[in-house]
DNA sequence: CTTTGGATCGTCT
DNA sequence: GACGATCCAAAGG
């Protein structure tokens, strides 16, 4: 076994993540998020950095103008994966909470790979280093697997081709806390939150 | 190391 | 017709 595996840190055997914390305002669940498993087919992820999306209040928010086709999934229930295409280019994820139609979700934005790695690598061509493989909110999907069509799936279903999983590691008692990044509408809030010192955290 | 601009296309104005 | 919840290569210091 290579150095760089143990490295990654291993909890208890995974279990889906319960529906119910995904109920609460995305500015609350969005840090319960960190340590939690992103699971596409045979590749997992430890999320290690998140943003919260308001509802139609926040402007940054694909939200914020109301229900439209493409952010329909946004408006489902909590534990809905919400998929969108940013730039023409590249899929990003997020992962729905609150009430059924308030339209907030969780932007996964870096998580550090835990299991299918060698799958990762040939998917992100563009990557010199296993940390920039999924260092990115674009470049996580790429690496995981996770396409637009996979929008509108249950996270909460561990039958699912995507979900969210628990393996005992806690979130951090103090994350990281900043603004968002790359959006200019309603920047202020404090609605970004990061693993302190995590390397396959997004760079500025 | 940092900064800059191009890619690329669905969505909404 | 304009604009991204981004990424990357190239150029400059």
């Amino acid at each position: 076994m290579g150095a760089r595996v143990e490295l990654i840190a291993v909890g208890s055997q995974p279990h889906v993540v319960d529906r119910s914390i995904l109920a609460a305002s995305s500015v609350d669940v969005a840090p319960l998020l960190l340590n939690k498993l992103l699971v596409c087919a045979d590749q997992i992820g430890r999320i290690v950095e998140v943003e919260a999306y308001g509802g139609v209040d926040d402007a940054a928010s694909h939200a914020h103008r109301g229900r439209t086709e493409r952010n329909s999934s946004m408006f489902a229930r909590a534990g809905t994966l919400y998929c969108y295409l940013s730039h023409g280019i590249h899929t990003c994820a997020n992962v729905v909470t609150g009430g059924a139609g308030e339209g907030q979700a969780v932007l996964v934005r870096a998580v550090e790979p835990v299991e299918g790695i060698e799958a990762m690598r040939p998917r992100r061509p563009a990557a010199r280093r296993d940390v920039d493989l999924t260092n990115g909110p674009g470049k996580l999907c790429a690496a995981l697997g996770i396409e637009l069509s996979h929008d509108g799936l249950d996270l909460c279903s561990p039958r699912s081709p995507v979900w969210m999983a628990d393996d005992g590691i806690a979130p951090p008692r103090r994350p990281q806390r900043s603004r968002r990044i790359g959006i200019t509408k309603n920047p202020e809030p404090m609605w970004r939150w990061s693993i302190p010192g995590n390397p396959c955290v997004s760079r500025r």
